[in-house]
DNA sequence: CTTAAACCCGTACACTGGTACGGATTCAAG
DNA sequence: CTTGAATCCGTACCAGTGTACGGGTTTAAG
């Protein structure tokens, strides 16, 4: 048994590139079905699961919580375009806050960063400094 | 006792805006000293105790970990300015890389939106379809 | 047939940044 | 002096996203 077998909670993890562990963890999540055992044997997972588990997947790349994630899963019959679309559209909004704020991390860390290199004759460090006493 | 005096946690925790809880936190992790205490009575915490919980709050602002703070703090005295130049442009770096990623999932999502509007005789969600089969 | 690898399952642990609880003590106001 | 608030301290818990462990079962290869 070199590798395991598509049908296998193993299978689907390797096709889905996650550790076997995750797949377990999203079907206690209620994120993946978990196929019947049929009796004394390993349970068989059709070829749909794995592409459950990479539809998660990259629905988080795009920066959907595991929990936003269900609420697409709901939608998957695919005649719920405009309840996705909203989904997607509040996503869109947020990012554009998380990106907004990490400019402005971004540009105070830049200036601060050239500060130091600025002062010659200074007793101490800017970023200590600003970061002790001036608001950001 | 309307509220409380400077000089005890809630006082500290009060001037840096933070739940005291949060403080004591702090003191677990090593960020912020604990004062001694005078035998039967609360602990004193001088000033500086408040400008160190600003400073850890200012520190997270610009996107450092606690443990990053830490380091950070290990450069207080000022004297170390190189260091601390180092971490910052680090921190810029990751900084950066978070941004880069958040844009990329930001016209992927704008561009899914978009196709949905347009899709006129469409049978499924270009949503659903995308995150069922394509990569991203 | 033997044996190693995979599966199954429940449970515990990891990490980050806190928040909450509860009993004992101490402080401050009236 | 009484009383209500704040402190002290240890401990437990929260969310989110998994990872690890251990003992029992099943499968597949040799």
């Amino acid at each position: 048994m070199k590798e395991p077998k598509e049908s296998t909670i193993g299978g689907v993890a390797r096709a889905a590139g996650v550790n076997v562990e995750t797949v377990r963890y999203y079907q206690r999540m209620g994120l993946v079905p978990v196929p019947k055992r049929a009796y004394g044997s390993f349970r068989d997972y059709p070829p749909e699961i794995a592409t459950r588990v990479r539809f998660v997947k990259r629905a988080q790349q795009l920066g959907f919580t595991l929990a936003e994630v269900k609420n697409l899963l709901a939608l998957e019959d695919g005649r719920s375009c405009s309840k996705a679309q909203g989904l997607a559209a509040m996503k869109l909004v947020a990012i554009e806050a998380r990106i907004a704020d990490l400019n402005r991390m971004r540009r105070t860390l830049k200036s601060l960063i050239a500060e130091c290199g600025a002062g010659g004759g200074r007793v101490s460090c800017p970023i200590i400094e600003t970061l002790a006493h001036d608001g950001i």
